[in-house]
DNA sequence: ATGAAAGCGCTAACAG
DNA sequence: CTGTTAGCGCTTTCAT
C-alpha cells in the first residue's frame, strides 16, 4: 500500500476544480477571489484528504523558506537555551522555523554551517557566536542575508544586535563591592575575541574609576574563554602572583565557578576571605555554595527581541539598524560580603552613583 | 545591483556544458560518468561563482529533505541540551539538519508542530515528549514517518527508543540508601503520564522488595510533573502526613530541588535529618548545598544513539525496532548519609546485589 | 470566479 | 561521456 503524499492536484481532482483554484482557496491572500462555497468545499476536501502543503515547493516557488538559521557556540552552555527559546517562540508565532547549529567556536565549523544555511536558503541568520576576528560576519554579509547578532555586538560593520546591558551590569557589581568596602578588586576578564569579554573588561575599568577605586593591572587576569576551567586557571595565576585583593569580579558565572573551585582548593572561604561575583545568573546560581552574587540578564527576552529584529529585517530589508540593550539587574546573594579587613569606615570613597544599585 | 542567486544553469553556461552535466559533476554518485577534466572545470566554475545548490529544489526532486524534526517539552530543562547536541552532532555528520520545537507538553502545540514538521517534509521525527495518553504517537504513526523516542519509551506501539537505564539507576539508589542503613524510604514519584515517571516508580517498588525493605504506601507522593515546584508541593504533603522516614528517592533532580527548598523551609538538615537522592545529574548538581547524590545518565550519548537509530530507520524503513538503554551510574555526594537513628548494625537486610553498586 | 500555462532549481531516465 | 526532456508541488501571471 504505497500511499503517495497528497498534493494540491489530488485535492483539485476530488473537489472538481483546477489546482490553481485550490491554491487560491487555501491561501486566500487578502479576500478570496474564490466563491465562498468553493472555498468551503476545497477546505473540506483538503482536510479530508489530510492535505499538507509542501513547504519545499512553496519555498522554491516563493524564494522564501520561512526558516531562520541560528549559530550558537554550544547549546550546552546554560546561557543559550533561554535565548533560543525566546527566539523560537517568537518566530514560531509568525510561522517561521528555527534551524540551530553549534559551532564550538570553531572556524571550520562556522564556515561549514554557514554553507548549510545558505543551501537551505534560510531567510535570515541569528548569530550568537561572533568572535571579533572571525571571518564569519564578513561571509554572512557577503551572502547578503539579514543578520541579527544576539548576546554579541559587532565592532566593525554596523549590524543589528540584542544583548544585555553589560556596562550597567558591571557597574552595579562594582558599586556593590565598593559599597561593601572593597578597595582591592580583581577582575577575571574573558577573551577579548568577543565583545562581551572586551566590554565587561572596559566597563570594569571605567566603573572602578567612576567609583574612585584604583585598578591594579596586576589584578586583571585573562581567561582564554568563558569556562570554568579557564576561570580556574586564570584565578590560580592571580593568586600565585601574590597581590592582595578582597574581591573578584568574574566575567561570567562559569568563570566564577572556576574561582569557587580554586578557593576550595586553596582553603579560601567565600565570602569571608574573598567576595566573588558572576554574570548572567545561570540556572541554579542561587543554589551554589555559597549562592552566587551575580547579574541577571533577561535572556529569554533577548531572544524574543532578536526574533523581532529578524522579522523586521526580513520584511523590510533596507530598514534602519537597531541595537538593543536589555536591562541588567544585580542579584545580591551569599558570595559577597564586607571584606575581611573590615568595612570602610566612611562611604566617602564611594561615588554617589552607588546608591542607584539595587537587588 | 540585483544579484540573483546563482543556479546550476549559470554554472553550466560559464562552463559551457549542459545543466545536467553540472549536476552530475557536482554529485558524482558512484564514479563520475563525467570526464575528469570537465568535472574539474565545473567544480572550479561553481566555486568561482559561489554556487550553492538549492536544498529545496533537491528536496522537492528527491522527496527527501535531509532534515529531521525533534519535539521536546522545553529546551530550558537542563536535561535536554546535551541530548539535543548529541543528536545534532551525529545527524550533522551525515548531512542532516535538525529542526527543534518545544511543546511545553501542550497537546495543541504538539499537534501544530507536527503539522509544521509534516509540511516541511522532515525525513523523520525524534520525540522526547511522548506522554502516554497523548494522541501524538498515533498521529505520527499515521503520518508514516520514521520515529525514534528519546528519553522515553512507548507502552503501546513498538517504537525504537533510546533512554537511560532507569531501572538499574533506581536500583543503585535504593541499594545505596539501604546500605547506609535507611529502612523507611519515601519516593517522590512523578507523573504516570510519562514512562520515565511510571518506570521509576515501578522500579522503586521492585528494588525495595529485592533489597528486603517494606514500602509504605503512605510514603509515596506523586508530582504532577518533573518540576521543582511540584516536587516541593508533593514533599510538603508527605511531611504533613506525619509518617516517619529518613530518606527520599526523588523522581529526578528538579524534584529533589523542591525537597531541598521544603527542607530548608521546615528546618530539616540534609543529610543529617534526611537523605535525598535525585536522578539525571543535571549540570551543577555537584555544587548544590549539599551536593546532590544522584544518578548520572549519559545524555549526550543518548542523543548520539537516537540519531543513529534515526539514520538507520531512514535508510531502511522496514528494519527491526530496537530500543536502547544506556547505563546509569550512581554518583554519591553529600545529600545522603547514615540515617539519624544510626546505621543498621548489620548489613544482613541488604541484598547481596547491593555490592554491585558503585560511585 | 475560475482555468491554462509557465517556471522556481534540480535530477534522473533516456537518448545519442 | 554528455545533451535532451520531463517533472517534483506549488504559485502566479494571463486569459476567459
Amino acid at each position: 500500500m504505497e500511499r503517495r503524499t497528497v498534493t494540491i492536484r489530488d485535492v483539485a481532482e476530488v473537489a472538481d476544480v483546477h489546482p490553481s483554484t485550490v491554491s487560491r482557496a487555501l491561501n486566500s491572500r487578502p479576500d478570496g477571489m474564490v466563491s465562498a462555497a468553493t472555498v468551503a468545499r476545497i477546505v473540506a476536501v483538503a482536510k479530508d484528504l489530510g492535505y499538507q502543503p509542501n513547504a519545499l515547493a512553496q519555498g522554491l516557488r516563493a524564494n522564501r523558506t520561512m526558516t531562520v538559521g541560528m549559530l550558537i557556540p554550544d547549546l550546552t552552555n546554560p546561557l543559550f537555551p533561554p535565548i533560543v527559546r525566546g527566539i523560537e517562540d517568537r518566530l514560531g508565532e509568525h510561522g517561521y522555523t528555527l534551524l540551530i547549529a553549534n559551532t564550538d567556536n570553531d572556524q571550520a565549523k562556522e564556515h561549514a554551517i554557514l554553507d548549510v544555511m545558505r543551501r537551505r536558503r534560510v531567510d535570515g541568520l541569528i548569530i550568537a557566536t561572533a568572535r571579533l576576528e572571525s571571518p564569519l560576519l564578513a561571509e554572512v554579509m557577503a551572502a547578503d542575508l539579514p543578520v541579527v547578532l544576539v548576546n554579541r555586538t559587532a565592532d566593525g560593520p554596523v549590524l543589528p544586535s540584542v544583548a544585555g546591558d553589560d556596562h550597567a551590569g558591571i557597574g552595579a557589581v562594582v558599586r556593590h563591592l565598593a559599597e561593601l568596602g572593597h578597595t582591592r578588586i580583581a577582575h577575571l576578564a574573558s577573551t577579548r575575541e568577543v565583545t562581551t569579554g572586551l566590554n565587561r573588561y572596559q566597563s570594569f575599568l571605567s566603573w572602578m574609576d567612576t567609583v574612585g577605586l584604583e585598578v591594579d593591572p596586576e589584578l586583571i587576569a585573562w581567561c582564554p574563554w568563558f569556562t570554568q576551567q579557564d576561570g580556574a586557571t586564570a584565578f590560580r595565576q592571580l593568586l600565585d602572583a601574590g597581590r592582595r585583593f578582597t574581591a573578584v569580579v568574574a566575567a561570567n558565572d562559569l568563570v566564577a565557578m572556576g574561582c569557587y573551585d580554586v578557593a576550595a582548593e586553596r582553603g579560601l572561604r567565600i565570602p569571608d576571605d574573598l567576595s566573588i561575583t558572576g554574570f548572567n545568573d545561570i540556572p541554579f546560581a542561587e543554589r551554589f555554595s555559597p549562592p552566587l552574587t551575580t547579574v541577571r540578564i533577561p535572556h529569554y527576552q533577548i531572544g524574543v527581541k532578536a526574533a523581532d529584529l529578524m522579522l523586521g529585517s526580513i520584511d523590510e530589508p533596507g530598514s534602519e539598524v537597531v541595537s538593543l540593550r536589555l536591562p541588567a539587574e544585580l542579584v545580591v546573594r551569599g558570595s559577597t560580603a564586607v571584606p575581611a579587613d573590615g568595612p570602610a569606615t566612611t562611604t566617602s570613597t564611594v561615588s554617589p552613583l552607588a546608591a542607584a544599585s539595587s537587588g
